[in-house]
RNA sequence: GGAGGGGUGCCCGAGUGGUUAAAGGGGACGGGCUGUAAACCCGUUGGCUUAGCCUACGUUGGUUCGAAUCCAACCCCCUCCA
């Protein structure tokens, strides 16, 4: 029952698997000896965001392993827009911005994998190097008479389109014919066997799958991941701000650090496990915390979260600025901050007004509710005013103002020198 | 091209001439209780130089003392027909 290969075992044991299309003779294989995987990413945003960790973390795996990631970025099929599970059409993407969100995406995986030409390296590709050049009628002849539509038309992803009878455009359900056209590409081009993915891209992965065997006669593999959602079944990822985002200059490592430590109590464990590499036993012990115990788990999983994605030293820092705020009551070097002029000091800034500077409200009204509320507080002591001045005496010791909005929601204001 | 339906605040969704910055719900934010947790209770949720003013119900005009609500044109979406 258990799988014999240590990358299915470790799988397994963490809750990374979802769905296989044949789990036991890819066990085999994967036994046998290395084989070539691949997740594909799309180039929808500058950045990745939480939401593709758990891929990423896989592949992260496969590597350690012992066997080749591929990272398929999907500069063609972007032009198109996967329907997968959506109500409605994607807003097309320009080429440009196609180009611009690939730049970005592209910085992020430099951090979580290790590329080259060696056996294990990964190697990272871009669909649109045989996607943009398919002939159309070739295309339709070779590869489109394998694929039903009625099938096509019965997988879950669409269904959702289907019954709300919101429209499917024709581009969009070109969409999983392009995407089980890379598998095939990618089987002949690399030896890739195996296409890895969040659940949501299992239709588009059988079908890659099944063309494979169609037309190649060749053995693919499609393994897929669960959707993570918070205990609260909330998709898991969303932050004040909007999503969590893994590129420093959208989410600072800080922030980064907060979700993770933020984690519901019930998620402390399957977190650990999916989005860290500690051993089992540690994880079991960390996991087996109770009360208020269970902080140190959490500190533990934002450390080792954030480490991965933004290297130790920022990890470190974020961990200390967390700390000296929320259990010393001082001020963290790390939090966000902004610089204000001295001249404006002198004079005195109303103090929703540098609230709404300093990110913590989003308007002047939002910042004068908040202080109406009981939430806005100077150097620790709630604003009782809405009018209320911030001058140079509110300088603390360390040379900066101290907001806050709520008991979580820290910045610092330093005088512009 | 024809017939019908529809476009409301972050989202869903009520509202068919005035007391509507717009019910209700969700989300979000804040307060309380805690452990920087969950659950629960309470409050807030267009902007501004905030006892006031300004901008808002697809767009632009019109009717009216007064319009999200009525009229016209236009734009966009959906369904059916061609």
């Amino acid at each position: 029952m258990e799988p014999s290969s240590d990358f299915l075992r470790e799988m397994t044991w963490r809750g990374f698997i979802h769905q296989c299309t044949d789990l036991e003779t890819l066990d085999a294989r994967m036994s046998a000896g290395p084989i070539v995987a691949y997740i594909g990413f799309d180039c929808t945003a500058d950045s990745l965001h939480v939401g593709s960790m758990v891929p990423i973390m896989m592949l992260r795996w496969l590597q350690k392993s012992g066997h080749k990631p591929i990272v398929l970025m999907g500069g063609g099929t972007t032009k198109v827009g996967d329907p997968s599970f959506r109500d409605e059409a994607r807003k097309l993407l320009s080429v440009e911005e196609i180009a611009r969100n690939m730049s970005g995406i592209k910085r992020v995986f430099s951090q979580f994998l290790t590329f080259g030409d060696g056996p294990c390296d990964a190697l990272m590709v871009d669909n649109a190097a045989w996607l943009d050049e398919l002939n159309y009628m070739s295309f339709l002849r070779d590869y489109g008479r394998h694929f039903s539509v009625n099938r096509m038309l019965s997988f879950e992803s669409v269904k959702l389109r289907l019954e709300r009878e919101q429209p499917l455009t024709f581009l969009e359900f070109n969409y999983m014919i392009l995407q089980a056209y890379d598998f095939v590409e990618l089987s002949r081009r690399h030896s890739c066997s195996l296409q890895m993915g969040g659940s949501d891209q299992w239709g588009n992965i059988v079908n890659g799958v099944e063309l494979g065997r169609r037309t190649d006669q060749a053995s693919l593999f499609g393994l897929t991941t669960p959707l993570i959602t918070t205990s609260s079944g909330a998709k898991m990822g969303k932050t004040a701000a909007g999503a969590l985002w893994l590129n420093e200059d959208r989410v600072s490592p800080y922030d980064y650090w907060q979700y993770w430590r933020n984690t519901d109590d019930a998620d402390v464990g399957r977190f650990l496990r999916l989005f860290t590499e500690l051993p089992q036993d540690e994880i079991a012990r960390l996991e087996n915390l109770k009360d208020a115990e269970i902080n140190d788990a959490k500190k533990v999983l934002a450390d080792e979260a954030t480490k991965m994605c933004h290297g130790a030293t920022a990890a470190e820092a974020a961990a200390e600025t967390a700390r000296e705020t929320f259990e010393e009551g001082r001020l963290g070097a790390e939090l966000p901050s902004i610089e204000i002029a001295r001249a404006r000091l002198v004079e005195g800034i109303p103090a929703y007004e540098l609230l709404r500077a300093a990110g913590l409200a989003a308007s002047n009204g939002e910042a004068r509710r908040l202080i109406k509320g009981g939430g806005a507080r100077l150097n620790d002591v709630a604003i009782k005013n809405e009018s209320q001045t911030v001058g140079l005496a509110d300088l603390s010791s360390e040379g900066a103002i101290k907001l806050s909005a709520g008991k979580k929601r820290h910045a610092l204001v330093r005088v512009q020198s």
